[in-house]
DNA sequence: GAGTATGTTATATG
DNA sequence: GCATATAACATACT
């Protein structure tokens, strides 16, 4: 997005579905939007900004959400909910089936990572800090790993992998885990996170040994000890194996 | 029709 | 007050 669109200015904007707008209408949204130009892009965990000179465009994919810059002929996905013309005849599609996602309007990264209580990204977090957020806690360490507030950036297969890496089940309470345990999981993130990015968040092109690729009930463990378990937390189905990650 | 799904948040319950 | 559970959002798929 940031290679296709740098540069460009919005010359129209059309919202397809009013709900995928958070926080504002459809006329205040287009009237932010419409005659900037895109300058910049960045990311806070799953949040996306696109910095139009002043202000920011927020993005959130949820589970489903895409955004597609198209050709002049090329045709606009099934579940477009907005769509921005840009000069030069690109356009840019946000196409959301489930509309979990979100499109908004912000000031500052800052401000909107301050505003939600986000907690620092997960691609750029240290061990230590991931220690001194997680060690107190008496909630379910996979449930710590969803909060957004605690770590910006992990979703539920990630969670799934860097617990496994780390050899810790799913349900253990934080606090009972010693700091070697937790400081293993602190720098399974971002790693398991690097390696999702290489592979191009294809879960089949990940590096052995990851459980990921292969990821459901009864699946082998990939080290060999016996075969995959799900169990629900947080309300997240949850996969793990019983043999290496001991309660 | 039931149940499931890579997310977030408001509300309910213990 | 705290933690956890559930519902809700909307669509596709098995």
């Amino acid at each position: 997005m940031d290679r296709a669109c740098r540069g460009r200015k919005i010359v129209g904007v059309r919202v397809l579905d009013e709900r995928i707008l958070e926080g504002l209408a459809r006329p205040s949204f287009s009237a932010a939007l419409k005659g900037r130009s895109i300058d910049a892009t960045y990311r806070h965990g799953k949040q996306l900004f696109v910095d139009l000179g002043g202000i920011m465009l927020t993005i959130h994919l949820g589970m489903t959400g895409d955004v597609a810059p198209l050709g002049p002929r090329e045709h606009v996905p099934r579940h477009t909910r907005a769509l921005l013309k840009l000069d030069g005849g690109l356009r840019l599609a946000y196409d959301d089936p489930r509309m979990f996602g979100a499109l908004g309007v912000a000031a500052s990264v800052e401000g909107f990572v301050k505003d939600r209580g986000l907690g620092p990204d997960a691609l750029l977090v240290s061990a230590d800090e991931f220690v001194s957020r997680s060690a107190r806690s008496s909630r379910a360490v996979k449930a710590l790993l969803l909060d957004q507030r605690v770590l910006a950036g992990v979703g539920n297969l990630y969670a799934d992998e860097a617990l496994f890496q780390a050899r810790i089940h799913p349900s253990s309470p934080s606090r009972g885990l010693s700091g070697r345990r937790l400081e293993a999981l602190g720098m399974a993130i971002p790693r398991v996170l690097q390696s999702s990015i290489a592979a191009g968040t294809y879960l089949s092109n990940l590096p052995e040994g990851y459980l990921l690729r292969d990821r459901g009930p009864g699946a082998p463990c990939p080290r060999g000890d016996g075969h995959l378990a799900m169990i629900r937390v947080g309300g997240r189905a949850s996969f793990f194996c019983p043999a290496c990650q001991k309660a």
